[in-house]
DNA sequence: TGGAGCAACTAGAGCGCTCTAGTCGCGCAA
DNA sequence: TTGCGCGACTAGAGCGCTCTAGTTGCTCCA
């Protein structure tokens, strides 16, 4: 930066100004400086700068890594960050490197606020995090200080079942989260849509995250045999692209003997030789209202208890009418 | 820092001296500065310590949002980086914001060395880069100052054709990478593959890095009909299971209609109900040679002139024998 | 008994920026 | 003519650490 200063024949604070782009320097000056840091190849520190600006305007963002809708959100937040000024600074999750890890290093960046993409944190703990600065918990419910920006998961599920149900179908099961984010939310919802639909039998399955729990949730389905359900609402993309998978194997078709729905809308759902029916999360707005949740917090405005983004079901081809059934045998 | 020093009675530099983890400190002492920063909640602010510290022991990161296979390798970058006691930061690469980009913003962060994950920087560009701070590409191959730290491409694709010729097969397609990072050593591998069976023929099918591109290589192998290959080398996990999809969607049972081997050994590969014959690149020492290329960089220890590590056939259920052909009509 | 040697600790000058509180010169209204 | 306001620019004190070059008080050996 002396060198920088020294060349453009300036003081060093100039040159500041200049690369922070405010008021203060004629633009005479000022190419005059870029000029010289051109030259030089010189590039702020922006560590340095952290230190010593008031706001470092810096957000944590904990993610784990390989989460496949994480990919999206970062990348949503990475972009409206940008257009609001701040800097994202990235901490995975890893099996050997824990949430709590990844989020004890942001707090030693002295990032301003930390975005916790489906953080798994016990809320005790998010609760206290948020009594040391903003945080904003990104797909999952917590109750407490901590601001929350997630999808309507509820919503989302009834949607997925009155697709369903609209579609004529009566036996439709859950493939459960489990103590993932959202999760029990989704159960609720599941359970809401089928009350709606008048009380259609329930079944939840255990499922997960991945293909892996998705699989194993249709092994389990494909031993019900003959009281198999028409449909299942997957707790995820990934985890109805595994079921697919294996009641495909099984020689099952899909949709046409059973119908299955997926949430998330990942990129791979809508490829076409997938066609996954699933209920969207919209990352991009996910990532944009974290994001103004974070500034709203930082700058005294006081955001809305909790950002809940209506989910939207998208309707591909995993879907269609039940089987002909007995009580229905006008069709077909 | 100050006040933890107050607490416990001593002066700054011991507090950094404690909190560095180096000698010069009683262990009464030592426990009585943790013992203060414990009660006051005092974490070191790492951007400080950075900037007064002569190494920063930093090695950026850049990895491409949402690439499956990157993400085994952000683990294993971490593990290694800790160990070595180096911290790493993340810079990601998505749709909107550019592999330069990333690098800038870890230039600027001053880090030590670059690791780039699956870099699609032109050569001249890196070597540039390389001329600032050592650069190490992994899972590309290029030339120059860089180095580089991957799997060898070539004998992966030969292990994957020798596999194939073992089992039977004569007419093995590629499903080709396209310009992606290793994809020409890989369609050369499979070539020579190919010549050492005896002059195969050769079929190379236009792939890519994920499903949707595997999925429209099959529709291409699909078309050719009765002239199909009965095996086919994909260019990846991803590419292989698009395609795996949408030949079962077409009625073709894998392995026994044809086979297909792919490359990488991502997670999912492993899942049982997908069981994949694959070509694993080790994720694992691939992170750890990268971490280990760059301190031997620092350190000014020389490193070798790349890391080649061998990649390993992985059989699983997704090859067989080929199908029967009159030529050989006795089995079966 | 007088250092040498050592472990434990401290003072204070950086690190590369930011930012407040100026200085300086110039045009313009009173 | 005075003086005020303003744009352009600078000096220098931080920011929260690290690290070199000490100082202090021991122990231990000749």
């Amino acid at each position: 930066m002396e060198d920088v200063a020294a060349r453009a024949g300036v003081s060093r604070a100039l040159v500041s100004i200049v690369f922070r782009g405010v008021a203060g320097a004629s633009d005479a000056t000022r190419e005059r400086v870029l000029a010289a840091a051109r030259e030089l190849d010189y590039r702020p520190d922006t560590r340095a700068s952290r230190l010593g600006r008031s706001r470092t305007r810096t957000v944590g963002v904990t993610f784990s890594v390989g989460a496949t809708f994480h990919g999206d959100l970062l990348q949503s937040l990475y972009t409206h960050a940008d257009a609001a000024g701040y800097e994202v600074v990235l901490s995975g999750v890893t099996p050997d490197r824990t949430e709590s890890a990844a989020v004890d290093t942001l707090l030693a960046e002295r990032c301003e606020a930390i975005v916790a993409l489906g953080s798994t944190l016990a809320a005790g703990t998010l609760a206290r995090l948020a009594g040391q600065l903003p945080v904003v918990s990104v797909l999952r419910a917590v109750s407490g200080d901590v601001d929350v920006v997630r999808t309507d998961d509820a919503a989302g599920l009834q949607l997925a079942v009155a697709h369903l149900v609209e579609l004529g179908h009566e036996h439709i099961a859950l493939l459960d989260g489990g103590r993932a984010a959202g999760a029990a939310e989704r159960r609720r919802g599941y359970r809401t849509g089928l009350r709606r639909a008048g009380e259609l039998r329930e079944l939840v399955i255990p499922g997960g995250l991945t293909e892996l729990e998705g699989a194993s949730a249709a092994t389990e389905f494909l031993a019900l045999g003959r009281s198999r359900p028409t449909a299942v609402a997957a707790f995820n993309d990934r985890c109805a692209l595994g079921f697919i998978d294996v009641v495909r194997q099984a020689g099952l078709r899909v949709p046409h003997d059973v119908s299955v729905v997926g949430f998330d809308d990942i990129r791979q759902a809508a490829y076409p030789h997938v066609g996954l029916t699933t209920v969207r999360q919209d990352a991009e707005r996910l990532g944009a209202a974290a994001i103004r949740t974070v500034d709203e917090r930082l700058t005294g405005a006081a955001p809305g208890p909790a950002t809940v983004i209506d989910p939207e079901l998208v309707v591909r081809t995993s879907t269609a009418r039940p089987p002909n059934r007995a009580k229905d045998p006008s069709s077909r």
